[in-house]
DNA sequence: TTCAGCTGTGAAAATCCTGTGAACGCAGGG
DNA sequence: CCCTGCGTTCACAGGATTTTCACAGCTGAA
């Protein structure tokens, strides 16, 4: 199950007292986290693929109520929440009926504006079947989400449900090494326990599937000592002579995701 | 642009002028209503089919977080407002991070309260009054919703009530996986018992009245860890040939091809 | 080159999941 | 009051999936 999916924010404010107290939180919570100091088109707020907005209006200027509108109307499943200094009831209902999702006063407690949020988020999600995500491609592979399957043409892999989720975590985190006890966490649910080999044990199963539907692509690489990294990429013409050498020796990955450790930048514009 | 199905809203309050005021303007917009004051178990809200629950914590006593725990916990889709006299961040937060919905610091104006229970309402998918599109074909099948029946040809399957939601909800997904979690909630109207298995019970029911009618096709998969997935297909298996490609019937997509882990085809020759 | 520590593998053992048949309880109709 | 239809709950059996283990193959560093 996925209980507590990471949240991206994009935050547009000025007030940036209020903005770097609310962002320490925020890392704090895993969340990926975007911060403007002014308002943006609609379009490129699409493009962050966001999940929640939160917004001062004072930021807005006049162009306040058309903007709410716009994002609202082309972004319906993005939670958005307005943050405002004075206001009167009018404005308040002004803007929840234009989609808007939630109005916080200011000032206001970064908690408070968290929690907020991730109703606003809660909600969203839970209306929307899932359908909403298309499907993942990476090197020849389909990830389905409403599927719960992987394919590649028309042929599944066959994953069953805990390969599946572990290949679509890894395919989101692509190009970044997680390691094993964050996969375990994040897969299984809970902390794993020492010396358990659970997550070996699927990465191998994940292969051979992948290898049998996918021959001459290398989706899953080892980093000794660290963890995994998904990242497709043609076997290129490389003679049999090294064969099962893939899997760890480039250190250099294409993407820069670099060195032994796992890089947890804030917000990767996929 | 949203016609704003009209709301079932329950109120919990006892502060009389305030309901007072309220309910004539929900009136005025068309709401129905339901006015109590005091508490009333979780089973009976789940029995009011309620769309949205406004509630003043006063009234919950000690009480408070674990009723309103359950409350969210076994109505994942209601929508839940909290409101209140005086109150602290961390009651806000906790309440949020509990599952309520919103919360409003009383005094409040009920504009604004219907603003709020109206964005935090505002997407639902269900409950299609089913006769704006006609009938749903699917293989030899003919679901109608304004009978409440699916016949085969001219033959009626017999379904019960509860056995023609569920083919229905499956039907519309046609073609994706259900957790049984969602099916459940979505039919059942409230959050599935751990352990339940009354979700399978009624595939079976409903396999059986396929198969009856409908012989020669498999309509309900199974994904074994997962959940259900409805899909037409016919029973090509009279050959043990080579199905590679018969599956795609309808749909163009590989859909047809998630031949997967399909457990059961509702084909279960003696 | 050697060594201690990791990781890949295969298979057995332990769990979990689903299909199924039947018993139960409830409510409405006769 | 009894009967019948419907929904729920149980317990069991057969599989599918996960875990666990012991070992062999690699890796990186001394």
């Amino acid at each position: 199950m996925n209980p507590q999916q990471t949240i991206r924010l994009a935050v547009i404010d000025q007030d940036s007292g209020f903005v770097t107290v609310l962002s320490k939180r925020t890392e704090a919570a895993g969340w990926q986290q975007r911060v403007l100091t002014s308002a943006i088109p609609p379009d490129e707020l699409v493009a962050m693929k966001l999940n929640a907005l939160l917004i001062d209006l004072s930021v807005l200027g006049d162009e306040a109520w058309s903007y709410l509108e716009r994002v609202c109307g082309m972004l319906p499943d993005l939670g958005v929440v307005v943050c405002a200094g004075r206001s009167t009831v009018a404005q308040r209902v002004r803007a929840l009926r234009l989609g808007v999702d939630d109005w916080i006063g200011k000032p206001c407690h970064p908690e408070e504006v968290m929690a907020r949020i991730e109703a606003v988020s809660r909600r969203r999600r839970r209306s929307r079947t899932g359908v909403e995500a298309g499907p993942l491609v990476a090197g020849e592979l389909e990830i389905r989400a409403d599927q719960f399957q992987a394919f590649v043409g028309d042929g599944s892999l066959d994953l069953t449900r805990r390969e599946f989720e572990l290949l679509q975590l890894l395919a989101d985190a692509k190009g970044q090494v997680l390691e094993r006890e964050a996969i375990y966490q994040r897969v299984w649910g809970y902390a794993m326990a020492h010396g358990d080999r659970s997550v070996d044990v699927f990465i191998r199963k994940l292969r051979q599937k992948l290898e049998k539907r996918s021959p001459g692509w290398g989706y899953i690489h080892t980093h000794f000592g660290v963890g995994y990294r998904f990242d497709p990429e043609p076997i290129g013409g490389t003679e049999p002579a090294m064969p099962a050498k893939e899997a760890a020796a480039s250190t250099e990955a294409p993407t820069g995701a670099s060195d032994s450790q796992v890089v947890h930048s804030s917000f990767t514009p996929a």
